[in-house]
RNA sequence: AGCGGGGUAGGGUAGCCAGGAUAUCCCGUCGGGCUCAUAACCCGAAGAUCGAUGGUUCAAAUCCAUCCCCCGCUACCA
């Protein structure tokens, strides 16, 4: 019996555009589920957008519509994009769906009923003002472990630690600035801590890139805490028999791999339980997702499914995150390339992209995105060598022949050939994307070394047949390129096989193809070049989008009078200076500001000057800063000082000794 | 400081998890060839004490330990 494999892609969120960034998961995927089926195997890809979690509802929020509208319209953005780069999914669903509504209830209630959720009545943040519960990333406060600002969810900017709800310290609403307070409510969690042994022997059995195992391994040996699963929201998937309650979106995100699987199996009469219901069967269920999303797959992930009987995935395939100038991604930077506005849209083909983001480095490490590179990848690789072998080839075929000549194929031909296959389909399999289409490429490689030795513009004059040898040889390599290229660039390839002759599809061609002799006698077409240059010109221009978004971003807008008039700036006096433990640049001041009592401030100046210097100078101070804490230590204003990256802080001082408390502006 | 990723010829990059003989590929440099081909292709050369030190081993870029440096994100209230 042939086993099934079914490959998912982690879920684009839908609440903005597609990146550059996104596409390093999604493309070798694509390759991942062509390669699987050139070999024969019975495979399916699903995907869909993920359309659940707070995020989408405050930015919904913010832009006057419903949740639904924003989803719908990032839904259909995704779907499109992804096919007009030949990512091609058996199905692209929506966690939105009815299907995953109820296969997200029907799980949840059997993890209830094999006991795996309790309730808790647990403190969380509530604000007075909206008159409403805080979830996730309404509530902005400080990470009651690092002490940075942190939100609901995760201390995204301080530890990265995971933050259960009810954690977060000093919580405000995020909609209306107010402060929270903290209310009681009751909420339930999922054990997961009664699945660390499980997940640890999991984890060693797990398939898939290292890094995810490492990762995972990591977290599983240090202390599992149960999982609070369920939202103050409207807008989710609803807890059973709660109607204030929704799950969690990372409970029903996943759960989209199911119902998208079962959406796609009934439309084509298939039994979807074959695949999810069947632990120990003979279903490979394959993941590809972002190296930023480990944690969820790897541990929440197989713990749901292994508490609710599903079957559990076979291996985890984690893509390293894109970054442009080694710095991560950010649309508030600037840094970001977007797939349609800067790709596509400017006349780019997509299997360039492909091939460039599939072979420039390994598939778990960081990939430094480069116009430069992409440019020099392409002119080099795909024009230089494998584009120039084909068309050379077919040009002196098409003009001396017109089709197929008659000629022996040489064994060395066909053990390169083999060769390249084999090392091709061994490295896809095993999620070493570089390393196969370098294979690939070898053989373009070789196919130039043949022509040039062979010398068939020589042999024309004086020795057809052999010409013609050399000729069908050469033809040969040319199909069996573009039966190993064709996961990479399909559409590409596409074209190289239908100018070798071949009536039938490439789509259909599997790998063993690739050693079949090419028919002699089968017509050779006037061929057209795979692959155009890119000339300087187009890269610079991208090069100067993307500095101008980067500038753009980076420049500060103007302030009203009124914005300016908010900020409280005042005359202080230095009552009291000392260093902050640990910390290299930290002082802890208490300064006179006027008031009932001295201010404590923290100050960035502790390189520049010494504690017993600055008791009772004056100072400039920004009194209504939002208060933060530092190294643990409560700061309530700002003192200013002029700053260059050399030369130190330098304090600003009135002229002259004025009252403590005066205003500035 | 925390977390993450790195240090391999002039630049970029593979190999490292599963240790082996001349360390990969692309660009650049130098010399030669070819003229079928998109000024492309082919052959050859120079250029690397694989960040440092110590250890394990018959054998280390690869494993272990310590250290140094770089980058990113945060972060020291500029």
């Amino acid at each position: 019996m042939q086993r099934r494999t079914l490959v998912t892609c982690g879920l684009p969120y839908a609440n903005g555009p597609a990146h550059i960034g996104h596409l390093r998961t999604y493309i070798p995927a694509d390759l991942f589920v062509r390669s699987l089926r050139k070999q024969g195997k019975d495979t399916t890809f699903v995907c869909g957008s993920d359309a659940h979690g707070t995020p989408i509802v405050i930015n919904a929020e913010e832009l006057g519509v419903t949740p639904a509208e924003l989803v719908q319209k990032y839904h259909d953005h995704f779907d499109e994009t992804f096919k007009s780069l030949n990512i091609i999914f058996d199905k692209f669903g929506n966690t939105e769906s009815d299907t995953n509504h109820n296969r997200t209830t029907e799980i949840v209630n059997t993890l209830i009923a094999n006991g795996y959720v309790f309730s808790q009545n647990i403190e969380l943040a509530y604000c007075p003002t909206c008159n409403r519960f805080l979830p996730d990333r309404y509530v902005e406060g400080v990470c009651p472990d690092c002490g940075a600002v942190a939100r609901g969810d995760e201390c995204d900017q301080g530890c990265g630690k995971h933050l259960e709800p009810g954690e977060i310290l000093e919580p405000l609403c995020k909609i209306c600035r107010s402060k929270a307070e903290y209310r009681i409510q009751e909420h339930f969690f999922f054990k997961l801590s009664e699945f660390k042994g499980f997940l640890s022997d999991y984890l060693d059995k797990l398939g898939g890139t290292s890094n995810a195992r490492n990762y995972a391994k990591g977290w599983v040996e240090g202390e599992l805490h149960d999982w609070c699963i369920t939202r103050n929201l409207e807008w989710g998937v609803r807890f059973p028999d709660h109607e204030n309650l929704v799950v969690y979106v990372w409970v029903d995100a996943p759960i989209g791999y199911v119902s998208f699987t079962e959406e796609w199996a009934g439309e084509h009469g298939i039994d979807w339980k074959k695949y999810w219901m069947n632990p120990g069967g003979d279903t490979d269920i394959i993941h590809f997702i972002g190296g930023d999303i480990i944690y969820h797959h790897c541990i929440f992930w197989p713990a749901i499914l292994k508490g609710a009987g599903y079957t559990l995935p076979r291996a985890v395939v984690a893509s390293g995150m894109v970054k442009i100038g080694d710095k991560t991604f950010s649309k508030s930077r600037g840094y970001v390339v977007w797939v349609n506005d800067d790709y596509l849209d400017k006349g780019f083909h997509p299997d360039l992209l492909r091939y460039y983001l599939a072979s420039y480095t390994s598939h778990t490490k960081e990939l430094n995105f480069s116009w430069k590179v992409f440019q020099e990848k392409v002119n080099n690789e795909l024009v230089g060598t494998l584009g120039n072998f084909v068309y050379r080839t077919l040009l002196f075929a098409h003009k001396n022949f017109g089709t197929v000549p008659e000629g022996d194929i040489d064994p060395e031909v066909m053990e390169k050939i083999g060769d390249a296959r084999g090392a091709v389909i061994e490295a896809f399999n095993e999620y070493e994307f570089k390393r196969g289409i370098d294979a690939a490429m070898n053989l373009a490689a070789f196919g130039n070394v043949y022509f040039q030795s062979n010398e068939p513009w020589q042999l024309i004059k004086t020795d057809a047949l052999g010409a013609g040898k050399v000729v069908r040889n050469c033809l040969q390599i040319v199909k069996a390129l573009a039966i190993i290229f064709e996961p990479v660039m399909p559409t590409t390839a596409s074209a190289a096989w239908a100018q070798v002759g071949m009536d039938a599809g490439l789509n259909g061609a599997s790998y063993d193809e690739a050693t079949v002799e090419i028919a002699v006698g089968q017509p050779i077409p006037k061929p057209a070049m795979l692959f155009a240059k890119i000339e300087d010109r187009a890269i610079q221009d991208m090069e100067e989008i993307l500095e101008e978004r980067v500038s753009k971003a980076v420049k500060k807008k103007h302030v009203t009078f009124e914005e300016f008039s908010e900020l409280d700036i005042r005359i202080g006096t230095i009552v009291a200076a000392e260093p902050i433990k640990k910390s290299k640049k930290l002082l802890k001041l208490l300064v006179d500001l006027g008031e009932n009592r001295d201010r404590q401030i923290v100050a960035g100046i502790a390189e520049t000057h010494k504690p017993d210097d600055l008791v009772g100078r004056q100072v400039v101070v920004l009194a209504n800063m939002q208060p933060a804490k530092l190294f643990g230590v409560e700061s309530r204003g700002m003192i200013l000082a002029g700053g260059s990256d050399s030369g130190g802080a330098i304090l600003l001082m009135p002229e002259r000794e004025v009252p403590a408390g005066t205003a500035v502006a």
